[in-house]
DNA sequence: GACACTGTTGACGGCACGACAACAAGAGGT
DNA sequence: ACCTCTTGTTGTCGTGCCGTCAACAGTGTC
């Protein structure tokens, strides 16, 4: 008819790569941190995100790439700044700075949980390497914020020890935030009392051991 | 023609169902540390194992059914038998069972640094019971060894910062027999020194804590 | 208001998995 | 020796998922 300004709506719009990516992405997220790899199908998150699922390679290039993203987007964690510690003995300034570490990931709890919650069998060496990374930056981050940045000798050393404790880091806030086993207060005291340990008592018996190292 | 005793060897052989189903989850081990659970195929399985892809559904239900069986048997671990722990310091009776550990680990290697390897996300409710329950022993096995098997009161909460412990252990065995940053002692040092301190310091504070309790 | 750019869609081909009926190896009976 | 029954094993069929790609349609620009 004339004057029909029945104006059909867009059927779909059109975004910045980079918004369609992030929207992609966080829909991803939620979706592995709730089901196991293959339980998840990109028609899933294309369904979740309201696009089609072609766009996923596009932007992707396959769903293993759209899971690596995912890995990548979750371990990364804030960083502590080191001019907010106190100064005092070193275990006051542990304690000040686990207590960071643990409200910081109280905040990130969704995207941890999901981290922590897994760790089966399935070597797959990309995985590997973005998790060893994000454990690096994180002993690095600590180190840093004790002032030990650089001891030596036995540097390399020290780090290696600081990511072991790392990994005692992970398992701890599983059992407080996950099992509820532990009370973060009990959580707090735990890893206080280790990491000074380790920082006053295992490195410096380490170096004794070899005297003559980098 | 007669006379004609040309025998057609058999095609294949019949095994006892455990045989078979052993040969079968050997091989799935196999592939399934060496390649992500996604990449390892039912059909990679059945050729190096030398069987029909369809006999695999016959024995574990589903690709998913064998990857959890792969599981369960990588993270079965051999128990320490208490009565082996000489008397003395507490500290001594740790190092002894640490030595002990970090024995029995670089043993069972491969095995080890498959489930060491990864942690990605993808949360899976049945590996992450598996894993859990094998921790758990894990930290019973442990806290029996060093004959604290009934402490009170906080038993529970010894038990946690025990399992808190393990994470600690596979992040330093990882650091050792993986990334070759640190060496055997060096391990031994810190998982001793910091299993010590766990038992002798930071469990007795953590009772103070809070008296009134189980 | 028409054009061009490119974000987005939908369909096609191949492959992996689970189900199932048919097959055959091997043991036991006659 | 031969037959027969049991059941371990195979191969095929249907379904669903993933990667590719050409066509389509928002949206800024002249």
């Amino acid at each position: 008819m004339a004057g029909m300004s029945a104006q059909s709506p867009p059927r779909w719009r059109r975004l910045e790569p980079d918004e369609r990516r992030e929207q992609i992405l966080e829909r991803a997220i939620d979706l592995f941190a709730e089901r196991p790899y293959a339980e998840v199908s990109t028609s899933d998150v294309a369904r979740a995100a309201g696009v089609a699922r072609g766009l996923i390679n596009h932007y992707f290039e396959s769903k293993r790439g759209l899971y690596l993203a995912a890995v990548r987007r979750i371990v990364t964690v804030p960083t502590f700044d080191p001019a907010t510690l106190p100064d005092g003995p070193l275990r006051a300034r542990v304690e000040t700075l686990v207590d960071w570490l643990l409200t910081t990931v109280s905040k990130h709890a969704k995207g941890w949980i999901a981290v922590l919650g897994t760790e089966g069998i399935g070597s797959d060496p990309e995985v590997e390497r973005i998790l060893a990374e994000a454990d690096r930056r994180a002993a690095e981050n600590l180190i840093k914020s004790v002032g030990m940045h650089d001891v030596r000798p036995h540097g390399q050393q020290l780090r290696a020890l600081v990511r072991a404790y790392g990994g005692m880091v992970k398992a701890a806030v599983r059992e407080w935030m996950i099992h509820d086993t532990l009370t973060r207060d009990q959580v707090l005291l735990l890893l206080t009392e280790q990491l000074t340990t380790l920082l006053e008592e295992t490195f410096p018996r380490l170096q004794e051991l070899d005297p003559a190292a980098q």
